[in-house]
DNA sequence: GTTGGTTTAAGGTTCAACCAATATGATGAT
DNA sequence: ATCATCATATTGGTTGAACCTTAAACCAAC
């Protein structure tokens, strides 16, 4: 018989979550908005604490929230920023579900699309942040900061371009980047790529040239796309000996 | 003084949590393996049960794991699938921080370069499974169903393209495209577009034909992109609603 | 041999207590 | 008056123990 089939049980702690997040999404609670004390949630819910503690958690590892212990602590709404998604695909990148080779080429049919649209918005507003990243290439000294400094090129080009899409994408690709070259980096080692090379592209977008834009950011990773293939054997190689 | 500094204080349930994904993503637990019942792994971190359990259903939400009751019960390894990471994609989509019209030039750009490569990559053993797929249009009843079938073409295209980041992206463009064209869909509407549109697609890959199959691509998606910019406002408006 | 109970190994949920961090206001010394 | 210090209240962090629920596996009765 078909009927009285599938009362599938879901936990409480994911309806509370559900809840939650509903509430968030929905625009009920926005950025910076504080949710109720946990104790409050439970009673109001009727469940335990330990369910919407569960609920609280998952939503904050996943990056919904941040918390805070103390008077006027509690769970805040965080922002939704392009970079939020990216964990994730590293996971991918870590389980060896990606390889470099293959985020080499969607960059290199993505991030030219991107220069293009960018030269095509830019306005003069923009130009100041972008000269401004270039310009700070040349500052910053531990590896992992200097490295942040150059993809933040990538980054703000994108904002640029006007799609958010595009952002979380070259957000995700970027900072998968960054994984390999901050972790496959040794005291001495050149730097994958040094300063000024985005100058070409740079000067292309200022100028509203969009085909030049294009054509020089495929230079641009055209040529230290070979150079993340050896940093990622050596990043692999560490990462299984350890 | 610098030194004895930032004792982060980072809660004992994320602490866990990442032990488990750590072992997840080093390949040390694989898919459809069991990690140990809760009792054990709290007595092994010398940690609550309850810590454990937050570590846990954190992951469960977030997809690595599927958990069963019962004996020969627990929480098992689930497989790193290209549609997993498509969730946090759509409540980007939901908290309207994303637009059809972005995701639409993104598709126009991206697709026909998958169609590209999957031309170029195609082999007989691909061609019956994308063959099948185009067949399968005909059936499939609920409206639900129904689009699924629609959307598995691009799915499979992606797939044959050879790269697992376009298959992702694909996937996460498909299913936000999917939840308008469901949620906007009322008895008796047209669906947003009928069987056969892909053929033209199909004939071009499966002869090995790049330029002509991303050609063809891009027709189909301009053709249909606008009838998702109506459905997208039918969407926003009945969300506001509820 | 099918039905229906019993056992048992998991996860699901609750409760109550206590620890830890921190904003704020009270206290008290200068 | 001012500033350091301490007490307190609020909120999350953690524990432990108990009990409920699910479902596989076994067993007994028919």
């Amino acid at each position: 018989m078909e009927l009285f089939q599938d009362i599938s049980k879901v936990p409480l702690s994911k309806v509370v979550m559900l809840h939650i997040k509903n509430a968030i999404l929905s625009g009920q609670l926005k950025f910076k908005d504080k949710i109720p004390p946990e104790r409050e949630l439970a009673a109001g819910f009727k469940v335990s604490r330990n369910m919407v503690r569960e609920a609280i958690r998952a939503l904050e590892m996943a990056g919904y929230l941040e918390i805070r212990q103390g008077p006027k602590g509690g769970a805040f709404v965080r922002e939704f920023t392009p970079d939020r998604l990216s964990d994730g695909f590293l996971d991918y990148y870590i389980a060896q579900k990606l390889n470099i080779k293959e985020l080499n080429d969607v960059r290199l049919h993505i991030e030219p699309e991107v220069a293009r649209l960018a030269a095509e918005k830019m306005t003069s507003d923009n130009s100041h942040r972008l000269q401004k990243v270039v310009d700070d290439e040349y500052m910053a000294d531990p590896i992992d900061d200097r490295v942040t400094n150059l993809t933040d090129f990538h980054r703000v080009l994108a904002e640029v371009s006007g799609n958010y899409f595009y952002e979380i994408i070259i957000n995700v690709l970027v900072s998968i980047t960054k994984e390999i070259v901050v972790a496959g980096y040794r005291k001495g080692d050149a730097v994958v790529h040094g300063t000024g090379q985005h100058n070409e592209i740079l000067e292309a977008v200022l100028g509203r040239k969009p085909d030049r834009a294009a054509e020089a950011m495929r230079d641009h990773l055209t040529k230290f796309s070979q150079g993340l293939i050896g940093l990622e054997k050596e990043y692999r190689k560490r990462m299984n000996i350890k």
